[in-house]
DNA sequence: TATCGTCCCATTGACGCCCATATATTCCCA
DNA sequence: TGGGAATATATGGGCGTCAATGGGACGATA
């Protein structure tokens, strides 16, 4: 199965319209979908993208429970209320919703980055800055090991 | 299956009018279905949308009684007792009942919050107070998790 | 006759769809 | 191997259609 892998920066034009990368689009119509399925991340100031399949999974997943209970609620119910099937035009553009361009403050450009399963959508520079601080913490957490190693071993 | 995903605000007119959103009808017309059933939530202060045909499954599994004792029986009757089926019209719309107004405190505008199989109709800040309210419990649910993961392993 | 509910029509504004252009990349042929 | 053509991609813009919304007419009922 193809994953999303790479980083690919487009414009954003004046109606909100966004190229998904061409490689990002083969991926989803391998499995047949002329869409891309959107919501706004839990964890970071950008949106996740996958195919509508997900979603639809995600549901299947969720205990049917015909008597609505109280245990219904979970991330996934956020999720669903925040999705957003987002249906390729003509050119393989997609068009941003303004919540989603106000949660990523997406200005003119958006970048395209892989996840695999998954992918998100990123201001550049915010995405740049996530990145280095990414690095940072891996790089420390790697030197807390190499110096308990040394003192244990 | 097509399922229920997205948020859209849309205004009610002095004759209780709203219309339900475009991507919704769709997903009920794909089971040829030409309107709404709706119910009170029994969790918050919503009402609680669907196909006719979930109630009909529904009804299908009760007795025809409610059997003494047996709380989701009950509910069950209740939630027959109370559900509604709403047509569209020329346009879209349904026709909110005034205790459907009055229960979900709609004043103006309602809130469609897709929910996978099913879908409620808020009043749009009493959904982002109780959104956000999720939210936090949702992430307090995740922090212990990730806290209960580090110490077993 | 007055009121309520349902149906139908009109408007407007957004969105989907189409076409056009530019740039890059691949492929073919000389 | 180099040039050129053909294709694919990214992007800009315009137009038509449909969705959302408002208002009025008709019929039923009390």
């Amino acid at each position: 199965m193809k994953s999303f892998i790479g980083t690919f920066v487009n414009k954003i034009d004046a109606k909100g319209r966004i190229s998904v990368p061409a490689p990002f689009r083969a991926v989803l119509q391998a499995k047949n979908l002329s869409g891309v399925a959107c919501y706004p991340a839990l964890t970071g100031p950008c949106i996740e993208g996958c195919g509508l399949d997900r979603i639809e999974a995600m549901v299947e997943t969720l205990p049917d429970q015909p008597i609505p209970g109280i245990d219904e609620d979970s991330i996934a119910h956020l999720i669903f209320a925040s999705a957003r099937d987002l249906p390729f035009d003509g050119g393989g553009r997609i068009v941003l919703p303004s919540e989603f361009i106000k949660k990523a403050n997406l200005t003119g450009q958006g970048a395209f980055v892989g996840k695999g399963r998954t992918f998100q959508i990123w201001n550049p520079e915010a995405l740049e800055q996530a990145q280095a601080e990414m690095f940072e913490r891996a790089m420390a957490e790697r030197q807390a090991m190499i110096a308990a190693r040394k003192e244990s071993g």
